[in-house]
DNA sequence: AGGTTCAATGTTGCATACAAGATGTAAAAC
DNA sequence: GTTTTACATCTTGTATGCAACATTGAACCT
């Protein structure tokens, strides 16, 4: 990957954006993070009017906010919040794979591939790859599904779940993922996509399952946690 | 409702959006319209900016596209689009009815209450209110549900969906989608989600087959189709 | 008449300038 | 030493200016 964005920056308005979302899903930004507008200009060698726009999009995506005059922040969901982007990502994929009529031996093709590449990264250690994979399995899936307003609407909400999992330190093993998206291709392949919609509600249950509610790593939501505590 | 939104477009920077996607919903922009800079500058007292701005949140919605150095126009889905963007309308709702517990009776009065509405509105032959609280229902439903993050989506899915029910002249009759919102409703008060589910995914199939998938509005799209077919 | 060129106009693309407010710091007051 | 205040700095908010391109229409040539 080249690291010199400056050319392109003019050429792929949304190459910004895509940046934010790959690093975010990658783990390489954190919930919480600042992201200047001026900073982020010189990064891309753009002026902050190109930047902007793009928070804009970002903002719209739900994945980054703004706070008056202070600055872009990578989203910091509450608890609450990050129920309900669970809940309408378990939503959406049940839905998709109810709804679905047969999976081509060349979908399942694709996603074996995928799963691949995620073994091969775990094997490998390497944990932005890892964690980038795993993610984008569910926007792989819609995409092979064929469907690209599913697969962008999933986009969405895997890089906020991924977020949420970083902000909230879950647990979750990367192998026993994997090893659920296998299982999810098994049922396709066998064309029982109800258990394979199943399986999908499962493997959502244990990724919001394997958050630890309680232990917030933002500053302030973490000292609003430990003055409820202290008897006031 | 106020009709001067020179004032208040300062102060709440969602205005523009919520006003572009209102009339959408009301059927009072039509698919394909433009929408340039300057005029909507004019028309909240504005600057391009903060215009430019909000045409960057539609656009990552999926409500406008930008063709270069020509303006803002509001999206033409291809047949093969409108078809994605209702399934994953499917997926979603039928999704989100599925993986339900229970209606309160709270939310089967919010709802009824909805529906009494549409029932009036065609009573009273207003249509933009009609095509909105038609629309609006759905997004309604989420809310209701408690899910504010499924009401977003669903409010960005379903304002597609009227623009392509504009765009392929849709013949879906407005008492019989009131009447299937009413089934719905009764399904939920039943405690019956599945019921519920099956009902959604009917009535999302129905507005689908009420479209015309040959006659598209559009002038370019019309004329492609009409030259395809004089042998060429 | 039909087609071509070219200028005039209108629109977005992008950068920049300045305003307004938030934050952090050091001086001053007590 | 503590609190308060004022200031310096940093960040976004908004408007504006100019460049680049698309479109349109008229003049012009054939």
């Amino acid at each position: 990957m080249r690291d010199n964005a400056e050319k392109d920056a003019h050429k792929n308005p949304h190459l910004i954006e895509d940046r934010i979302i790959h690093a975010a899903l990658s783990g390489r930004i954190a919930p919480g993070e600042r992201l200047g507008e001026k900073e982020l200009s010189e990064i891309f060698g753009v002026s902050r009017t190109l930047v902007r726009e793009a928070m804009m999009r970002l903002q719209a995506r739900g994945i980054v906010e703004v706070s008056a005059r202070r600055g872009w922040f990578v989203i910091e969901p509450s608890v609450e919040e990050a129920r309900h982007t669970i809940d309408a990502r378990r939503a959406l994929e049940v839905g998709m794979l109810v709804t679905l009529d047969r999976a081509s031996p060349a979908m399942i093709r694709t996603l074996r591939d995928h799963v691949r590449a995620e073994q091969k990264a775990i094997a490998c250690g390497d944990r932005a790859e890892r964690s980038y994979l795993l993610g984008h399995f569910h926007v792989c899936l819609a995409e092979t599904l064929g469907n690209p307003v599913l697969a962008s609407l999933l986009q969405d909400l895997t890089t906020r779940t991924v977020l949420i999992a970083a902000l909230y330190q879950s647990t979750h093993d990367a192998h026993e993922s994997c090893g659920e998206h296998g299982g999810i291709i098994d049922a396709l392949e066998q064309g029982n996509a109800t258990e394979a919609a199943r399986l999908m509600d499962v493997h959502l249950r244990h990724v919001e399952k394997a958050l630890n509610y309680r232990s917030v790593s933002s500053r302030l939501e973490h000292l609003k946690e430990a003055l409820k505590g202290s008897g006031g």
